[in-house]
DNA sequence: ATTACTAATATCCGAGTAG
DNA sequence: TCTACTCGGATATTAGTAA
């Protein structure tokens, strides 16, 4: 691994755009950027420069920058290191949201034959008519969120039914609160659905766990159980 | 930012998985994995503590040690970060590798019309009757290649025809060397097949890109254009 | 065994400043 | 303006040990 002392300002600089382009900059507005002297960014580029994880050229109006293949495959590293960690695949896909809403137009998709048989078949229980909706805040969750819409989870098939279509849907295993078993389902992917996560389970989760609105919930996804 | 002299510690004990459970270890054998010293081991174990980054708890056998929540979000922030960079949904799914084979067993598959119809109603095009095969040789571009396999991409139904059974496969609409529109299709999920990567298009890529077995090519995956 | 203190050494940083 | 040198003070590290 690289120096350590090092690793800051190339992370600077990644975050700059510098190890996908050439950005220009001078010593003294990259230090005040980092709260070091000026002297001590002209040592450390000349060291990232020495040991060929930048590359630069000098002009009188300061200097142009990027990140060698070498540079970039060292923050690369790290950042798999950290992956590995965040995004394990036992402990990766777990949100947390607050409750909102009560059991409203939920109730009315959920108890559709064509869905509600599907669900029977798929997840193995008899959905309680009805979705606990979960307001997500947290920019990790919402970061989360998006990931679980780029899966395939297990899909259920759409109908028509009165003359109305209903769309298919996907949904995934899920536990709620680490006590009940339950599901997510994916209605439609808009950028309010991305926000929220509905929750489905063979009880009514908001009686059983004394749920009012504005509780705060945690999910964990089974992405590997269907 | 927490100071960047203890982020090296924060990492490693990390990657011993300190920060979903507690971890025995000596000061001494910590210092030999990070090649310092004990004494300097033992003073940042002291600061991550007084920093609330760590909890410890000593013993005449060593000591305990677990990340708080305020050294795990510590780490996490740094990789949001570098997921930003790396992770970023435009440029992620670039993919490079070697040309190696020709068109075998490929154009028996593409050519069997089961396949062959849907590929025309669902990637827009007639797809030349070959699969030029790419062998992934770099970690990135196998863990991207890993991350697709979990993308849920377009489904090619499967089919039967003489007596055989055809299985469905997936496929993602794909750019190779940013000059041919193609597409990337996805067979089987076996250890062999994640390090090499199928890719189609309308047109004789080997032909039209003068390639020969051992050249490079990178195939840019649109996985949000299905 | 341990951890962690003290003292000596090595390294780093910022101020001043040259080019 | 720029970058980057020298140099003195600050900080960090190691070695030697105590507990």
């Amino acid at each position: 691994m690289t120096d350590y002392k090092l690793l800051r300002y190339l992370i600077e600089l990644t975050t700059l755009g510098a190890h996908e382009k050439t950005i220009r900059l001078s010593t003294t507005n990259l230090a005040e950027k980092m709260s070091v002297s000026q002297q001590t960014v002209s040592r450390r580029l000349i060291e990232l420069e020495q040991r060929k994880l930048i590359e630069r050229s000098l002009s009188y109006r300061g200097e142009d920058i990027k990140l060698t293949e070498k540079g970039v495959e060292t923050l690369r590293k790290l950042y798999f290191k950290l992956k590995d960690v965040f995004d394990d695949f036992e402990s990766r896909f777990i949100i947390s949201g607050e409750v909102f809403e009560g059991f409203g137009e939920g109730a009315y998709y959920m108890s559709r034959r064509g869905y509600y048989t599907q669900f029977i078949e798929k997840l193995g229980f008899h959905p309680y008519p009805g979705t606990l909706n979960l307001k997500l805040i947290h920019p990790h969750d919402l970061e989360i969120r998006k990931q679980i819409e780029l899966l395939p989870g297990m899909k259920i098939e759409g109908f028509d039914e009165d003359d109305r279509a209903f769309g298919s849907v996907r949904c995934f295993k899920a536990v709620i609160n680490e006590e009940i078993n339950g599901a997510v389902i994916l209605i439609s992917r808009t950028h309010y659905s991305l926000s929220t996560l509905e929750v489905i389970s063979p009880v009514n989760i908001r009686k059983k766990l004394d749920l009012k609105n504005g509780d705060y919930l945690t999910v964990r996804i089974l992405i590997n159980a269907n």
